[in-house]
DNA sequence: AACGCGGGGTC
DNA sequence: GACCCAGCGTT
């Protein structure tokens, strides 16, 4: 094979590296559970959307032992709008695997931490080199995308294989006394520079003398990836049920979309105001009445969630629907965690109440 | 290897 | 609208 393109890359990219990586709260000091706590909530999320559940999660939970005691209740109240809640789930599980196997010290040992419940292969890689020093790469999104331009490669870069290969050419070259910087670089620059679809900032890149899209101008075709799966659409009518001052809430199931949240009461399909009353009258409902709280859109990766809302006022709080609980506003806000996908209905509760 | 799993930013 | 993002676990 010829020589690797990619060893000439370490010397410029640390040198820009050193003089634009950004200030974050993880970076300042990189001990092992803040970075462990970081990688999980970067996961398929921006920088700008962690940076304050991060200082709220550290604060709240300093140390991996008290992840390891929190009530699950807390943690998801904790993640409540970042999304993929299965990460807590599992940051959680994996904590008291530390407590239990590693004398609450996070493994450092990169097969080691493969082993821990919501870290793969990115992550491992990134702990193990940005928190121990550890010679791994750690290839994420922004290095494909960074090494796909330096090479002009083509490759589907979803494909296993690419990822592989990357890595191991990636290892090769890991600079061994600056291996976290070194990925934390490559990620950088592929975070502030070698940006997404036609937004590349050439012009600044320390790596445009090597850069061989750059070279053949096709940079701006690369990354090369499979079309995404089409989103379905689903039709639910939510319900804010109210009944002396309070709201229902119930909580959803422990698989699946949204797992172990909290939502508004909800159903299949989009009813008109008859039909909702009919529906929550054969449940047990006694109804003093119903207003219309209009439409309202949410966007999950796969799918697409059409909703139609009514705020339903009962005579009272008797009335049966699975897992829900009775919740005052204060109690709605501090304590349980609900999904973003009810915000166009939980921020009509305050109004509905004074009605 | 394909799929399910959030939410927000950008053009 | 479409695309993308410091991915992982399940099937």
């Amino acid at each position: 094979m010829e020589q690797d393109l990619l060893c000439k890359i370490p010397g410029p990219l640390l040198a820009w590296y050193d003089k634009n990586a950004r200030v974050l709260p993880w970076r300042q000091d990189p001990q092992p559970y803040y970075v462990w706590v970081s990688e999980i909530m970067l996961q398929q999320t921006r920088v700008e959307a962690v940076k304050p559940y991060f200082d709220r999660f550290i604060t709240a939970l300093p140390t991996v032992a008290a992840l390891a005691e929190a009530p699950e209740e807390q943690l998801l109240k904790l993640w409540e709008g970042l999304g993929y809640y299965n990460r807590v789930r599992n940051l959680h599980k994996a904590a008291k695997i530390v407590m239990e196997n590693y004398h609450g010290q996070l493994p450092a040992d990169f097969e080691t931490l493969l082993t821990l419940p919501g870290i793969g292969k990115y992550s491992a890689g990134a702990i193990a080199s940005i928190a121990y020093g550890i010679p791994m790469p750690a290839v994420d999104g922004n290095v494909l995308r960074v090494t796909a331009r330096v090479l002009a490669s083509e490759e589907d870069i979803t494909k296993e294989q690419v990822i592989y290969d990357i890595s191991s050419r990636l290892q090769k070259i890991l600079p061994r006394d600056r291996v976290g910087d070194f990925n934390q670089a490559l990620m950088e620059l592929g975070a502030l520079i070698c940006l997404p679809v036609g937004k590349a900032q050439c012009l600044l890149c320390p790596l445009r003398h090597l850069c061989r899209g750059y070279e053949q101008g096709i940079y701006m075709e690369l990354p090369k990836k499979a079309p995404k799966k089409q989103r379905r659409i689903e039709d639910r009518t939510v319900f804010v049920i109210i009944s002396q001052q309070r709201v229902l809430i119930a909580k959803r199931g422990e698989k699946g979309l949204l797992a172990g949240l909290w939502e508004l009461p909800n159903t299949q399909g989009a009813m008109d105001e008859t039909q909702c009353r009919e529906y929550l009258f054969l449940r047990g409902a006694k109804i003093n009445k119903i207003v219309s709280l209009g439409k309202a859109k949410h966007i999950f990766s796969h799918v697409e969630w059409h909703m139609t809302g009514y705020g339903v006022y009962l005579e009272e709080e008797n009335f049966p629907w699975e897992d829900a609980v009775w919740a005052s506003a204060r109690e709605l806000g501090e304590s349980y965690a609900l999904p973003t996908a009810f915000k166009a209905y939980t921020g009509q509760i305050k109004k509905l109440l004074c009605e």
